[in-house]
DNA sequence: CGTAAGATTGAGTCCGATCAAGGCGAGTGG
DNA sequence: CCACTCGCCTTGATCGGACTCAATCTTACG
C-alpha cells in the first residue's frame, strides 16, 4: 500500500500543468458546474492544481480533514473505505467526475479514502473556494444541490444493490449495464481488472469467477478481458434489472 | 400489507389539524428549517399537511413521483426498499426527521418506500413549494445542502456498516449507540420490536434472538424489552465501533 | 383462560470467504 | 528466441455466516 502524503505533493507541485482546451470543456461538462457563471468557473479552475499521479497513489485518506474537491479528469479513481481488519470498494470514479463533495461542503473529514487504479489526471480544488463561491453563485449552489442529490440517490441504490441481491446477480446486472452504456449489446469489454470489478461488486476475486462461470448457463462467455452475452434478454430474466437500482439517474 | 391511496387520502384531509405551539418548535429544531426566514418557515408550515396515521400505512411507494416532502413529528416511520420478491428496512425515521429530500428536490421518482410502524402524525409539504422557496431563500438553500449532505453522508455510513460488519457486530454497535442516545450507560430500552430492529440490521429475526444470544459471551443479557450491558468497555472490545460508521454526524 | 402474534431454538442449506494449489500470460533477462 | 518469473486468474476444499423451515415457548390481550 503506498502512502503519500498530499502537502509534500502540493508544495512540489510545480507541475502545475496547463489546461488543454478540450480538458476546459469536459470540465464545464460536469454536472457540477452547469450552469454556472463564466467568472465562477474560471476562478474555480484557476484555483485548482492540476496534476498527474501515477497508478496506486492514496490521494486521500479517511479521517482526513477534507481540504480539496477532487475531480478526476482523465483515468480511475477507487473509492474505499476500512474499519478493522476489513476493506471495501465503495465506488469508482471515472472522467469527468467529481468525488466527496459532501465532505467538502459541510467541512468535515473523509469518510472514504481514494486511491489511483491508473495513471490520472486530477483536478483538485480548495475546499474553501468551493464553499466561498457556493455562498455568492446561487446556479453553483443549485448545481451542487443536484450533484449531492444524485450521490445521494446513487449512495442508496449501491446499498440495495448490496443488500437485496446476490454476487452473481450483482454481476449480471452489472454485465447489462455496462454493456448498454459500452454501446455494444451483446459484449463487455473489461477495461479494469477482475480483482477490481470483484471488489467493486462486492465480493472477492475468486468468487467472481465463480460468478462469471455460473453465468454461462445464462448465454455469458468470457475470452480473456471480453465478455459475450448470447442473449441480453435471457440474461434479464436472471438479473432481473430494476431501474431503481441500476438506473442512471 | 396495507396500501392507501395518497390522493384519497388528501381530499378527504379535512383533519388537516391545527399545529401545537410546541411542535411548531421541535420543527423549527429540524436542520432543514435551521436558519430560513420566519415567512419561509411559516408558508412551509402553512402549506403542508399534518395529520395522523395509524400504524402500518404506507405513506408513499417506492417509483412514485415525488410529490411531498414528509416530516415525521412523531411516531416511527420505516423506510424500507424492494426488488423482486425480496425486501429489506433502509432506515427508521423518528420525530423530528423529514425524508427522502433527494427525490422531492430533483423532482424524481421515490427510490425507498415508507410506512408507519406506529400511530404517527406526519407534516406533508407540496415538493413545488420547497423547490420555490428553495430558489427564494438563500438560507433554506444552505439548509438544504447541508442536510442533503448529511443524509448522504449517513447513507454511506450504512452502506460500509452493512458491508464491513457481520450481524452481530452491527447489533453490538447499534446497543452502544442506543444506550449512549437514551442516555442510560449500561442499559438499551427496545422501543421497537424486535422483527423491526432485525430488519433494520440487516438480519432475520432468527438470527437476531441468535446474535442477542451470543453477545452473552460480551456481557450483554436480555430481559424482555430492556437490554443490560455488564461492561460497555467489553463489548466495546468485541464491536469495534468506528466514528466513521457510527458517528452522529 | 384462550388465542394469536412475536420470540426463541434447532436442523438443514445456501452463499460467500478463506486457504491452498495450479494455470495462464505478459514482461524481463539471458 | 527462449526460459523464467511474477501477477493475476482460476479451481478445489473447507469453513463460517446467514437464511429458511419447522417446532416450541412467551407474552399481550381479549
Amino acid at each position: 500500500m503506498t502512502f503519500v502524503n498530499r502537502r509534500v505533493i502540493l508544495i512540489s507541485a510545480k507541475g502545475r500543468g496547463l489546461i488543454r482546451a478540450e480538458e476546459i470543456t469536459a470540465l464545464r461538462g460536469l454536472r457540477l458546474f452547469d450552469g454556472i457563471a463564466e467568472a465562477t468557473f474560471a476562478d474555480l479552475v484557476a484555483a485548482g492544481y492540476l496534476q498527474f499521479f501515477p497508478p496506486g497513489v492514496t490521494l486521500i485518506r479517511e479521517r482526513d480533514p477534507a481540504d480539496f474537491l477532487h475531480v478526476v479528469v482523465e483515468g480511475t479513481v477507487e473509492l474505499y473505505a476500512g474499519s478493522g481488519e476489513r476493506e471495501t470498494t465503495m465506488e469508482l470514479i471515472r472522467p469527468v467526475g467529481a468525488f466527496i463533495l459532501a465532505a467538502v461542503l459541510s467541512d468535515q473529514i473523509y469518510l472514504q479514502s481514494a486511491r489511483t487504479l491508473t495513471r490520472a489526471r486530477i483536478l483538485m480544488i480548495p475546499a474553501e473556494r468551493v464553499r466561498r463561491w457556493m455562498a455568492q453563485d446561487a446556479a453553483f449552489m443549485r448545481a451542487i444541490v443536484a450533484e449531492l442529490a444524485r450521490g445521494y440517490r446513487q449512495a442508496i441504490k449501491a446499498l440495495k444493490n448490496q443488500k437485496l441481491r446476490t454476487g452473481a446477480e450483482r454481476l449480471a446486472n452489472w454485465l447489462i449495464t455496462q454493456s448498454a452504456e459500452q454501446g455494444t449489446p451483446g459484449q463487455v469489454n473489461l477495461d479494469i481488472e477482475k480483482r477490481v470489478l470483484a471488489a467493486r461488486l462486492g465480493m472477492t476475486p475468486e468468487n467472481l469467477s465463480r460468478a462469471l462461470a455460473s453465468l454461462a448457463n445464462h448465454g455469458v462467455h468470457t475470452r480473456g478481458t471480453l465478455i459475450e452475452i448470447k442473449d441480453v434478454g435471457a440474461l434479464g430474466g436472471f438479473a432481473k434489472p430494476d431501474p431503481l437500482i441500476d438506473g442512471p439517474e
